[in-house]
DNA sequence: TATTTTTTGATAGTATTACTATTATATTTG
DNA sequence: CAAATATAATAGTAATACTATCAAAAAATA
């Protein structure tokens, strides 16, 4: 994919000073997306960040109020980073299958480098966001939250992949269960295969989760 | 369903002190799964749990290693029991397609009251395993815990179910992860037609869920 | 260039968490 | 009734997830 330097812009609700603002801001994004992917969430903390990246704890809550916070902006960037590709991949697209079958292919295939956004590591976020991205919104605040629209990114991903299933079949009764469904379950089966393999079928070097999940919906559509 | 006293035995790896060896370790048991739902994981804490039984943190310990632990044991204990249903439910079954949709009934439905295990309350546990399960399993040690064996039950069920995908279609070449994917989804659609509804297609009062993953195996294994 | 404003760093402090350790007191069992 | 076991009470620890304050450095502006 070509080097455009696209510009991801992030709701100002989720953060308390914009990290794009600063050096400072760019290097908490960049060095907590590679921390949290080493520590786990939970042992990941702002102290720990502030002394990698030479920096003051203090100073890491000038930008996000908590590492909560910190977890829905990455969740937040991550799916407005896939709903660009999903953009960029479907638009010009003449049949409504190719627009499916691509959107698809964007939603559960394996994350690689785009050079694109310089100090973000999307094939690490991809990563976190597998493992970790469920603990923003299992939690009692969701309802509140989402009412702030924090994951608002994310239901516009689901909307516009159900709009291309119904397009091709406008009888189907279920096309957001559908795309929700094939999201988080490409991402838990790339979790399982690495860690318990048994719940899936993945063999090594193949990737059969693109095919599974194609197959399955334009078979359930059918 | 009838009141069987049947008897869930859970590997003595996943507690101190065997939780159904004393009326405090049922009380523990009981009174964690609802202070769970209530509070949250996050929020609940053993402290909270010993001043709301009337007991005394350090005695819980005696139970529990950590609250993690017995989130494990939680999770172990509900998915025993699903499989007890599931194997009840399919036995004496003669054709193939019973057994198989009768089995995705059981993994998708809303979990009824049922008592035959008198101190666990399988509704409340239910809606905590598809709140905070992914909790226990989405941590830095998930392989080692792994490796102990601490989610061979689910990993059993996952079998069972998929081993009714290969007798209907022995050449359909992804069951387990058509099975893994039916169970984890079937659990956040129940979450997002909660909490984030937009993500499904859950009409008040009807039930779509069961019916939806139904039709997604049988088309797929077509 | 000087001054003001903004940003960052350093330090200290708080309440809570997730435990461990010790000892005393009940309760059960032989 | 004694011995063993289970539970309760209390204290203590290191770490977490912050908040508050103030000084120093850097950037913006007059």
């Amino acid at each position: 994919m070509e080097n455009l330097q696209i510009h991801i812009v992030i709701s100002d609700e989720l953060y308390t000073k914009n990290p794009e603002s600063s050096e400072l801001g760019k290097k908490i994004v960049s060095r907590s997306i590679e921390m949290i992917d080493e520590l786990g969430f939970e042992c990941f903390t702002f102290k720990k960040l502030g002394q990698s990246i030479g920096s003051n704890e203090s100073s890491i809550y000038r930008y996000f109020e908590s590492k909560h916070m910190l977890l829905v902006y990455l969740n937040c960037w991550y799916w407005s980073w896939v709903e660009y590709k999903l953009v960029f991949a479907t638009t010009n697209l003449q049949s409504k299958e190719d627009k499916l079958s691509s959107a698809i292919n964007i939603l559960t295939r394996k994350v690689d480098v785009d050079n694109s956004f310089s100090y973000i590591n999307e094939v690490i976020l991809n990563r976190i966001i597998i493992a970790e991205s469920s603990k923003a919104y299992h939690t009692k605040e969701i309802d509140s939250e989402n009412e702030k629209g924090y994951y608002k990114v994310y239901k516009r991903v689901v909307q516009r992949v159900s709009n291309f299933v119904s397009d091709m079949n406008p009888s189907f009764e279920f096309p957001h269960m559908l795309v929700s469904t094939v999201i988080e379950g490409a991402h838990k089966q790339r979790y399982f295969s690495e860690h318990l393999p048994s719940l899936t079928d993945v063999k090594e070097g193949v990737d059969v989760i693109v095919k599974f999940y194609t197959d399955l919906v334009f078979k359930a559509i059918k």
